[in-house]
DNA sequence: GTTAAGCGCTCTTGCACCTCC
DNA sequence: AGGAGGTGCAAGAGCGCTTAA
């Protein structure tokens, strides 16, 4: 980027200079707005080009009062965060849609929801972003009262208790649905379910969805344990579901590590996978395609879900409403760790 | 947060107006500088902190010409990047060090060299940010001209093949000469190794310490292979290496998910692990500690990673300059995917 | 096309008032 | 008494841009 002749990076001032017109014109020019000639505004841009000038976010800012920003915070330990390929991918389908628009994002990891919403107050009062996606919403979160009280735009990813909040979310049940009348054509009769943590609103949603996706076929939901998504408690959970009396057929994981957790635990225990047992993992990354025998997933649009999000909180921002929408539903990969049920004597 | 009368957040000519003083003063106040009284600069305090005031990052940067933020581009598709738990432990560690001085991180993922360019060069010329942290550097790696032509105060966190900027770096001699003199005193002669992509710059290191570990040891260093990361690539270069006449008694991996692949393909090809083979994951999670044998495994400490590059970035901002760092070797995690090899007949 | 105000802040300058030899 | 030296604040310019006049 060329400089000014003081070494600073060139601004509309210089590019004025340059032009040999007012700072104003300039800003017309640059803008598209009427009020400089066809030739002038191309002299303008042509130079404003040359020094590959862009404008200063920062004066932007001040007199839109815009931060031309928004801001994702992610309320987990790093570990959990680095296990699940679910953010990353999240964060991939913000951003394409966020860098077409000009538009960056902050990231913060905090350890908690305290540390989340002093985040978010200073970033608001320091007016560093123009709104916000909330992610892992919980049961009871107080984040959202806090988002109130600022009259902060916000859009959560995934379905909001209260629903004051404009929300992406996905489509659980018809994900849920889709497992449970699979496995249940297949043969299966007691299907039991390893969901995440029990504070997230999003496991309360799944498991009231496979409860009410059994019932449909009649078949009661008894089996379900919720973890904290690592793979230690996704085989206790395992061990403890398959040494009960009359064991589940089938589980169902709310993510993949688990699931691979769940296929040790079963060859530990003797029990043969999927003759024995089925093994269903909530999420599709690599992992599941590479373990023995590959596991049976569901394979959700995280970037579009991502996008969809970012598309929203821009409406929001912009028109200061925002229509919630459900994504479209997982596809279930059926590999090998899905089969009818060995019929057991007796 | 109160606002003000008229529903916008407050600034210092509320607290200049409610204290009955200058907007001079109270930036005075407000900063700890000299020229009011201890008495007013209490008031102007009480009442910033009354009406929740921050300064507006806007403002500051306008006055300052500093951003308070720094950059983080990442270009890799983001399906890697979510499979990497690596990335989301180094942004924690990098967000600990930031959000403690009040810099945000902005963060975008491109496809490649020619969009992180891109990115760079508007955030820079936009005032965006202060600094940018550089990963993944390649052998030749084009942006490091654009980072030195427009002046980017920059560090990177690996090592930098021209070492015209400051880096941050893992010890990776340390590491690999680590796991090849542990191999070795088990008993190991024919020690491969998969490796990553080959235009990072990482690789070569790492090939390049391997290399030179092995010779140390009087051992030819023949089998490496390259690969980009995934189970597929992990897969095949295990096939390759247990398909030759003299294979491998372990094998070397430069992440933990191809170590994963490798043990399926042991088992698929009929090799006992560890007993014909022994597995080094280059990095550890929780992948390593869940599979069967678990995976002896490199830990590295990559939370301190992020956090001591974002130090050596902060300080470059300052001070114009960073010394380069070396990090911790990473530790060796011995699990039960090696030991001494058979001894085969012959 | 220009001019000028204004966004929220920092920082230099100026000034009134006080104190002290 | 008169000037030097502080103190405690106000005034105003300026950062880069937009926009009304």
């Amino acid at each position: 980027m060329p400089m000014n002749p003081d070494g600073r990076r060139p601004t509309i001032a210089s590019i004025a200079a340059r032009a040999g017109v007012s700072i104003g014109a300039v800003s017309y020019a640059l803008n598209g707005r009427p009020g400089v000639s066809p030739q002038t505004r191309r002299r303008i841009i042509d130079i404003a080009n040359d020094l590959g000038w862009r404008p200063s976010v920062a004066a932007r800012s001040m007199v839109g009062s815009r931060a031309h920003s928004v801001g994702l915070i992610l309320a987990r330990p790093a570990d959990t965060l680095g296990a699940e390929p679910f953010f990353m991918r999240f964060i991939a389908g913000l951003e394409r849609e966020l860098s077409a628009r000009r538009i960056a994002l902050l990231l913060q990891i905090v350890e908690d929801h305290a540390a989340a919403i002093e985040a978010m107050r200073l970033w608001w009062a320091e007016r560093r972003v123009d709104g916000m996606v909330v992610t892992d919403l919980w049961d009871r979160d107080e984040r959202l009262a806090v988002i109130a009280e600022l009259g902060l735009p916000a859009v959560a990813a995934g379905r909001v208790p209260g629903g004051d909040l404009p929300s992406v979310s996905t489509d659980d049940e018809a994900a849920v649905a889709a497992v449970v009348d699979y496995l249940v054509a297949l043969g299966h009769r007691r299907i039991a379910r390893v969901a995440g943590l029990p504070v997230l609103n999003h496991t309360r949603v799944r498991i009231a969805a496979f409860t009410g996706a059994m019932r449909e076929h009649g078949l009661p939901a008894r089996d379900i344990l919720t973890t904290d998504y690592t793979w230690e408690e996704g085989a206790r959970a395992t061990r403890t579901l398959l040494s009960r009396r009359t064991r589940p057929t089938a589980i169902i994981f709310d993510n993949d590590l688990m699931a691979v957790a769940a296929l040790n635990v079963a060859q530990e225990m003797g029990v043969a996978v999927p003759g024995e047992l089925s093994i269903v993992a909530g999420d599709d990354s690599q992992l599941c395609a590479l373990v023995h025998p590959a596991l049976t997933a569901l394979a959700w649009d995280i970037q579009a879900y991502g996008a969809h999000t970012a598309r929203a909180l821009l409406q929001r921002i912009d028109d200061g409403h925002a229509p919630s929408r459900r994504e479209q539903p997982a596809t279930l990969v059926v590999r090998g760790s899905t089969a009818a049920p060995v019929r057991v004597a007796g």
